[in-house]
DNA sequence: ATACGATCTCTAGTGACTAGAGGTTCAAGA
DNA sequence: TCTTGAACCTCTAGTCACTAGAGATCGTAT
């Protein structure tokens, strides 16, 4: 049994992230001391883990709910969870697609200006005003 | 001399947008008709489109504030826009390397299952609850 | 003159937290 | 046992860049 604190400490998740979870739905509420505390224990430190490994491979909260629905039920086909991770897949795919398209599309506008000139005649300004000098579509 | 409908079909900006920028600051208050109607002329076309411009490469609306306040005076130094830009390609770099990580970490766990079987055995849900299962850092 | 789409302001909601106020509880040391 | 002080509680509001909706008014074409 230990406290939020404690919890928190042992997941790398903030205090009022695990409250702002709890009123979520996500986490389930857990026992509380006669003086209104959370009190928790493995499951819960296994289920914040869990959460927190989601997180951070960018699933968002509401296929982590999911997620999580699906393991509480062991005989249930996990199809949903393996589209689920397909999905977020294609979404990181879309991204980083699209923030390479940016960064050479920056690369060209930060190169075009050393900075030592007057605003009147940046290169960096010209290219943000005027898309026909980019080179590809972002 | 436009409405501000006419302004949003030709820059791509949906109307509520073009209306948050000019309370944000962004943009500047456009004349208004006498029912109270926004009308805009060449200038504040060109600005909304360089807004858009700067938004669609992922400038921020701050750090587009900053280079606008910078377009209003032509002989100023242009290296605060440079430092603007370089800001925005190392921002765009390195999400672009937290996302390759994940992409390379997502790949494996989608790869493991099939969806053929059942919660209990799923390898996307082990690897969710198990960092260790991770080939890197993310 | 009438119809009707476009515009107006204002409020609230999104996702995933974060910050702060103001009050209570827990645990350790004296 | 008492006292301190860190940790905890709830609740509200703020973040970013919009988006959605209500209810009222305006502009223009017929
Ligand atoms: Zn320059
Ligand atoms: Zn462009
Ligand atoms: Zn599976
Ligand atoms: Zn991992």
């Amino acid at each position: 049994m230990f406290s939020i604190g404690e919890l928190s400490r042992r997941t790398n998740v903030k205090v009022p992230t695990i409250r702002y979870y709890e009123e979520s739905g996500l986490l389930d509420a857990p026992e509380r001391t006669e003086g209104n505390q959370r009190r928790y224990d493995a499951a819960g430190l296994e289920r914040l883990s869990f959460i927190k490994h989601a997180r951070d491979l960018g699933f968002s909260i509401e296929a982590i709910a999911a997620l999580t629905e699906l393991q509480g039920h062991p005989d249930r086909s996990c199809a949903e969870a393996t589209d689920i991770a397909s999905a977020q897949l294609a979404d990181v795919r879309a991204k980083i697609k699209r923030l390479y398209a940016l960064e050479k599309e920056l690369e060209r506008i930060s190169k075009g200006c050393d900075g030592e000139g007057v605003t009147e005649n940046c290169y960096v300004l010209a290219s943000l005003a005027d898309h026909d000098l980019c080179e590809r579509e972002h």
